[in-house]
RNA sequence: GGAGAGAUGACCGAGUGGUCGAAGGUGCAUGAUUGGAAAUCAUGUGUACCGGCAACGGUACCGAGGGUUCGAAUCCCUCUCUCUCCGCCA
C-alpha cells in the first residue's frame, strides 16, 4: 500500500506505474472515492464535535434548558446515523482501491510486458557442453527411482509427486545445504506456520489481486501461503520494532502452496510448476533508507548467487521488465538457472524490494533514534525452492549412464556419497 | 471438543453511565540540584485521520464488530485472542 498523500501529489507516476504493471485499475475512481471520503469525514465530525459538545452541556444545564439540548442532541444523533453507513461505505471502496494500487518501480526497472523484456545483468558459469545426449530430470529421476508421479497423480490430482528415496534425500541435502549457507551469513532459521489468516496474505501483498492463486481452509477461514515470506513479514505485524533491532534477517522454511490457477496446461512435465513445494526464503526487514535496501537487496541476492556455487549450477541473473513484476514489487531480480532439458535459463529464484509497500500493509512500524515513527522496507529473495532446484542439479551434473556427480558441497549432506546411481 | 478466567496507554495497574484520552506507579525525555553520578524535585511523555504554511483545532481509538442512551472504557449482543483445568492427539 502507499500513502494516499504520495499518491495525490503523484499520480502521474503512479497512474505509469499502472499502465507498466499491466494492471486494472482506474486511479480517477481512487481520487474520488479519497476526495469524497474526506468529505464526508469533516462532515460528520463536526456533528460529532456538536454532539460531544451538547453531551457535556447536558448534566450542566439547569433543567428548563435540558428537553431543548436533548432535542437537538436526538436530531444530531439521526444526522450521524445517516452520514456514518455513507462513510462507511465510501471508506471501504476507498480501501478496496488502495490495495490495488501498486508501488512504484525504480527508475532502473526496464519498462516491459513480459519474460521477453527481462534485461539480463550477469551471467555465471558456462553451460556444460555434453558430448552425449544429455537427459532431462523426469527420465533421470525415474531411472534412478527418485521419484513417483502415477500414484500421487491419481490420489492427489494433477502436478502432484513423491520425492521417494534418494530424490527425497536429496531434497533434504539441498535444503538443509542452503540453511546452513544463511546461518552462517547472520540469519536467523525460522519454521513459521504455513496457514495464515486472510490479513497476512493482505498484509504481504497477496491479496485481494491473487486471492484465486492460493489455497483455502475454508471450515477455518485459513490460507495456504505461497511463501514463507508470507508468515516472516507477517511475525511483525502491529509491532513497532525499535530502530537498533533492524535489519532483521530471516531464513524461512517452509512447505509452499500453489494453485498455479493462471498457468493451466503449462509446465506440466515433471517437478517445474507444482502446487506444493519446499522453499527456504530469505526475509529482510530494514530501516526505511534506500541505501540500506540497496545494499541489503544485492546481499539477499549474493546469498542465493553463492548456494548456486555451492551446487554448481551456471546461472544467470536478469532484472525483471515492470510487466513481471509483482503488485508491491519496486524491484525484481530474477535467478534464473541453466537447465539442459529445458535447454534454457528458467527461473529458480526471485529477489524483490518492496519499499514500505508490505510495511504499511502489515502495520508495522519503526521508531528511530529521533523518535520518528516510520514504515520499514521489507525485502526477499529465495534461497531454495525445491523440487524446481533439483531439475538444474540432476541435469547439470548427469552422466553419459544416467548417473549423478554430488557437487562436492553437497556430499556431507549425502552421508559422504559422491554420486546417485 | 468441554469448563472457567481474562484482554485498559512503552510496562504494571485503577476505573461499573457525564467532570476519562483515561488515576497511581514504573519507564523514558528535558530541566533544577551535584565536581560528576545516584537520590530528590519540576515539567513533559500514545496513535491514526481530517482541516491548517504553521501555531493549532477537530474526530476516533480502553481486544474487534454491532446495539442501548442526549452521553459508553463502564450496560447488552456477537466474534477474536490469551491463560488455567479436563478430554483427545503427532
Amino acid at each position: 500500500m502507499l500513502d494516499i498523500q504520495f499518491i495525490r501529489q503523484n499520480a502521474d507516476a503512479v497512474k505509469a506505474a499502472i499502465r507498466n504493471k499491466r494492471l486494472d485499475l482506474d486511479l480517477g475512481e481512487l481520487l474520488a472515492a479519497d476526495k469524497q471520503r474526506r468529505e464526508t469525514t469533516t462532515l460528520l465530525e463536526q456533528k460529532r464535535a456538536r454532539k460531544n459538545e451538547l453531551a457535556a452541556l447536558i448534566p450542566k444545564a439547569i433543567k428548563d434548558d435540558r428537553p431543548k439540548l436533548v432535542d437537538e442532541a436526538k436530531q444530531i444523533r439521526t444526522d450521524i446515523e445517516q452520514l456514518e453507513p455513507q462513510l462507511a461505505e465510501v471508506q471501504r471502496r476507498f480501501q478496496d482501491l488502495m490495495l490495488r494500487v501498486p508501488s512504484v518501480p525504480r527508475p532502473e526497472v526496464p519498462i516491459g510486458a513480459g519474460e521477453g523484456d527481462n534485461v539480463e545483468v550477469k551471467r555465471v558459469g558456462e553451460p556444460r557442453k555434453f558430448d552425449f545426449a544429455p537427459k532431462d530430470h523426469v527420465e533421470l529421476m525415474t531411472k534412478l527411482g527418485m521419484v513417483e508421479w502415477e500414484a500421487p497423480r491419481k490420489f492427489a490430482g494433477g502436478r502432484s509427486y513423491a520425492l521417494v528415496g534418494d530424490g527425497a534425500l536429496l531434497e533434504m541435502a539441498v535444503l538443509r545445504l542452503a540453511v546452513d549457507t544463511l546461518i552462517e551469513r547472520g540469519m536467523k532459521l525460522v519454521t513459521p506456520p504455513v496457514m495464515v489468516r486472510e490479513r497476512a496474505m493482505m498484509g504481504t501483498g497477496y491479496f485481494p489481486i491473487g486471492k484465486d492463486e492460493a489455497y483455502a481452509i475454508t471450515a477455518d477461514d485459513l490460507f495456504l501461503i505461497g511463501t514463507s515470506e508470507v508468515s516472516l513479514v507477517s511475525m511483525h505485524c502491529d509491532e513497532t520494532l525499535e530502530a537498533d533491532r533492524l535489519p532483521i534477517k530471516y531464513a524461512g522454511s517452509s512447505l509452499c502452496f500453489r494453485r498455479e490457477a493462471g498457468a493451466a496446461g503449462k509446465d506440466t512435465r515433471g517437478l517445474y510448476r507444482v502446487h506444493q513445494f519446499n522453499k527456504i526464503e530469505q526475509v529482510i526487514l530494514c530501516v526505511p533508507d534506500e541505501a540500506v535496501a540497496e545494499k541489503l537487496h544485492y546481499e539477499l541476492l549474493g546469498n542465493a548467487e553463492a548456494i548456486l556455487a555451492e551446487l554448481e549450477v551456471p546461472y544467470r541473473v536478469a532484472i525483471a521488465c515492470t510487466g513481471e513484476m509483482g503488485l508491491g514489487q519496486t524491484r525484481k531480480h530474477e535467478v534464473e538457472s541453466w537447465m539442459p532439458g529445458r535447454n534454457a535459463y528458467s527461473e529458480t529464484h526471485s529477489c524483490s524490494s518492496f519499499g514500505e509497500f508490505q510495511a504499511r500493509r502489515s502495520n508495522i512500524r519503526v521508531r528511530l533514534s529521533d523518535g520518528a515513527l516510520v514504515y520499514p522496507f521489507t525485502l526477499n529473495n529465495t534461497a531454495i525452492a525445491s523440487p524446481r532446484i533439483l531439475i538444474p542439479l540432476l541435469e547439470n551434473h548427469q552422466q553419459s549412464d544416467g548417473s549423478i556427480t554430488l557437487p562436492r558441497a553437497l556430499v556431507p549432506y549425502m552421508n559422504g556419497r559422491t554420486r546417485l546411481a
